[in-house]
DNA sequence: GTGAAAGCGCTAACAT
DNA sequence: ATGTTAGCGCTTTCAC
């Protein structure tokens, strides 16, 4: 395919023009082509890049890779790409890999994730894990050996050596209780996680913080999940079927969340005349949920996502600095209709609702 | 790093086991370890595969793909990955290209497609579209020529040679509005998409279809959108604005379904007592949504992803017809609480929702 | 700054 | 069925 004539005539008869053709085109060697390409200082630039056009030419990946040991991609590690707070990650992540030029390899699935990353790790230059830790997936991460940022999960209580970006959980989970404490609820229910994830306890501790705060008689009703959907819904089950139910319920996350108001809902419990809501992570469209629009401690997903890529971007090219990185990124509060004061307090609050009501008729 | 003491202390001091340190431990050529990682039979099978493992030998990626000219690589390119439809395809392409031993690549973007198929296709051996197509994206895919599969969107009244998995929109759509028809209501709003998306232009036909096999003064009122979440909502105003507005809407795809009860909500309209709602596309949890579970027409999005990486598999390993295929899936249609019988229609079941009520109570 | 030459690790002819 | 050989397209010495 290269040689001679494709040279002359401009256009290798099928398949891709190499660099060889590029050279001759351009009446320089094949190195020279190689270092104009790597963007060095190189006398006959115009006339290399002329050749590179016109041949349509591309370099071959697979031969630069084996030749330099990179593979100009990066693969990013989620456990489940239908959840949606993996899915706007994701989307954070695409956007800057994409003007980095960086192709995205996406591994996923539930099980077996050890095997995923030990399979995808040859064939990218760095990688984003965004995903529940355990020991094998750890291990996997480390024996790929490249740069690596953890978005979100940390390994439970151990040293690491990863780049980390995460949120503040535990300051968003107490500014959400602290919000319940405030409007007056002295009895809160917490949905929380397992206790191996690292979210999970991060945000049950805020919760923690807050009630410790507030030095008044609130108490706090925690069931563990395992942070699914069906999870939420019976650790909300059980919360109301205490004796003294909780005036207030925090969901730990997104899936918890679905959850829980699936069974308040269920209850047909007035939301949040009776009982108060809080939820851990962005509903996609809040004002169109019942019982009524969750309040909710958002996440910057998408940037935590273009942040980890960036980050990565600096280590690759061996910039930043040789320590491990830890970025936290703020949470949001965001109050809606499915928080306000509990029922001993809610007089006056019963009488904005029915001003409210009037002037809607 | 290859060699004989390599061989022989069986550890490679650092980096990858190279295919001459397994051949040299197995006392065979490179050549039969080659053919012994390809399925093929060879005599000593067993002190091959013993190799492998002591040295946990991994091939080279990038070297069998210089000399083959395959990846072991498969793209999967969606507009938005945010998207929740997008999501759950691409969990289905995942869960069955995992199984085969497929790396998948995520390519996507709103802009720029083209381009970044370019990019993307030399790094693979097959692709997975699941975008709108415009002239310069098929262009992108052509010159690929790499066994490709269309899922649910097809290029605009253009023949194609490629394999394609959708669903019977046009049935689906048929199958709400005819049971809109079939409820009562003689005025049916239609939030529509872009006349030049496959999928959109199925789904007008299909409601068309309804109305003429009615026979009786069943008229249909479409807006026009860009399939948005705006644009639904500004449609749905635009519909309900009309002189005689419609009894129930149609909405046809999700983005525009959540602009149409956004709309609802924000006018406060009861439903279905006074307009029914049917949209295009799942719900992720219909039972949370306000002001009503919205029936919708659902497509098997993990089934169809799913299909079309079986398909692709068959493709690259030389099965299947050489003709291109074309799958269609069925579509489900399913009413919740946003459907009803029009205004006009509803004494008895008025009567209904009363009963409802106080058993309740 | 440039060109010549070597070689990354693997697979595919080919001859045996 | 096996080993030998060549070379995929590129980057990187090395000498100039």
């Amino acid at each position: 395919m290269s040689g001679d004539e494709a040279g002359a005539i401009g256009h290798p008869a099928e398949g891709e023009a190499t660099m060889a053709d590029v050279a001759a085109l351009a009446e320089v060697s094949p190195a020279t082509v190689s270092r104009y390409l790597q963007g060095k200082r190189v006398r006959d630039a115009e006339r290399v890049a002329a050749a590179v056009e016109q041949l349509q030419y591309r370099p071959n990946q697979a031969a630069r890779g084996l030749r330099s040991r990179t593979t100009g991609a990066v693969a990013v590690v989620v456990r489940d790409i239908g959840n949606p707070y993996a899915a706007s990650l994701v989307a954070g992540i695409q956007s800057v890999a994409g003007d980095l030029g960086f192709p995205l390899y996406l591994a996923g699935g539930v099980d077996h994730l050890d095997e995923i990353v030990d399979n995808i790790s040859p064939r990218v230059d760095a990688i984003v894990c965004a995903a529940t830790l355990d020991r094998a997936v750890l291990d996997a991460l480390r024996r790929a050996r490249k740069p690596t940022v953890l978005v979100e999960f940390e390994p439970a209580g151990e040293e690491h050596e990863f780049d980390v970006v995460v949120v503040d959980n535990a300051a968003g989970a107490e500014a959400a209780v602290g919000a319940l404490i405030d409007l007056g609820h002295r009895s809160i229910g917490v949905v929380a996680g397992p206790d191996g994830v690292s979210v999970a306890r991060e945000r049950l501790e805020g919760a923690e913080a807050a009630v410790e705060k507030a030095r008044e008689g609130v108490t706090l009703a925690v069931e563990r999940t395992d942070f699914s959907f069906a999870g939420g819904r019976v650790a909300t089950g059980r919360l109301l079927d205490r004796e003294e139910p909780p005036t207030a319920i925090f969901a730990c996350n997104n899936l918890t969340a679905i959850g829980t108001l699936q069974c308040i809902q269920d209850r047909r419990i007035p939301v949040p005349e009776q009982l108060s809501f809080i939820g851990f992570d962005p509903f996609a469209h809040p004002d169109l949920v019942c019982p009524a629009p969750p309040s909710t401690v958002d996440r910057p997903e998408e940037a935590q996502g273009a942040l980890a890529m960036r980050l990565l971007e600096g280590r690759m090219s061996g910039r930043g600095a040789a320590r491990p990185r830890r970025i936290v990124l703020e949470t949001t509060l965001v109050l809606r209709g499915s928080t306000g004061a509990p029922p001993d307090r809610r007089a006056d609050h019963a009488g904005a609702a029915r001003r409210r009501h009037h002037l809607d008729g």
